[in-house]
DNA sequence: GCGACGATTTCG
DNA sequence: GAAATCGTCGCT
């Protein structure tokens, strides 16, 4: 797959834009990650799930620009999370990149990861993916497909079909019946699912 | 202005 | 199982 055809398929519909994320590598801050899951959000398409469900705001800005740029959050009071923009302007949909394998600066990603013992869980988790990455707030509004501080690249060849596994997003409140977390089948890095644990009851 | 609540991770 | 920890967004 060319760099052109991976910005072709992200501008697209969101389903196929996400699973074309799988098996991508994404390289930041001296480590390379092949991302192994993904989690599809629609934006303002009736999906309550969305940061950008409810419209625009300073925080969701980004989505509701061109697809191929990173989206990044802070969440719990700790930790970032990324994701591409996918489809066309005021959408606002993009993939949440959920897990991968560290396949280039290990020892970069162990030295943020302090807590971690073994390598497959390095970037296996959405905020752990980030800080393996050194993914900040300084990586919000990225271009991801260019030559940049965050670099996206297609994989040699597209992953078939019957490598992508789907299943209900983690962690989301609300549209658990939408199977629109993808990965690759079998891999060890891909997270745990969890369902959605309310903080209080 | 204020307060409840996360697209989570880690530790006990 | 529960704490850690704070920016964001909608409004008791």
């Amino acid at each position: 797959m060319t760099t052109t055809e991976l910005a072709a398929l992200l501008a697209g519909p969101l389903l196929p834009a996400a699973r074309g994320l799988l098996n991508c590598t994404l390289s930041a801050g001296g480590v390379t990650v092949r991302l192994t899951e993904v989690e599809a959000y629609a934006g303002t398409a009736g999906d309550p799930a969305s940061h950008a469900y409810r419209g625009r705001t300073p925080r969701n800005a980004v989505m509701f620009g061109p697809s191929g740029y990173a989206y990044v959050y802070f969440t719990y009071g700790m930790y970032w999370c990324m994701n591409v923009v996918t489809g066309a302007e005021e959408e606002a949909s993009a993939v949440l990149l959920r897990a991968g394998e560290v396949v280039d600066g290990i020892d970069i990603a162990r030295s943020r990861r302090t807590a971690v013992r073994r390598d497959l869980d390095l970037a296996r988790g959405p905020a752990r993916l980030c800080a393996a990455l050194g993914v900040d707030r300084a990586a919000y509004g990225l271009f991801l497909l260019d030559d940049g501080p965050l670099r996206l690249t297609p994989p040699a060849e597209p992953v078939p079909a019957e490598a992508i596994a789907a299943g209900p997003r983690v962690g989301v409140t609300s549209a658990h019946d939408r199977p629109w977390r993808f990965w690759l089948a079998g891999d060890p890095t891909v997270s745990e699912y969890r369902r959605h644990t309310p903080r209080r009851k």
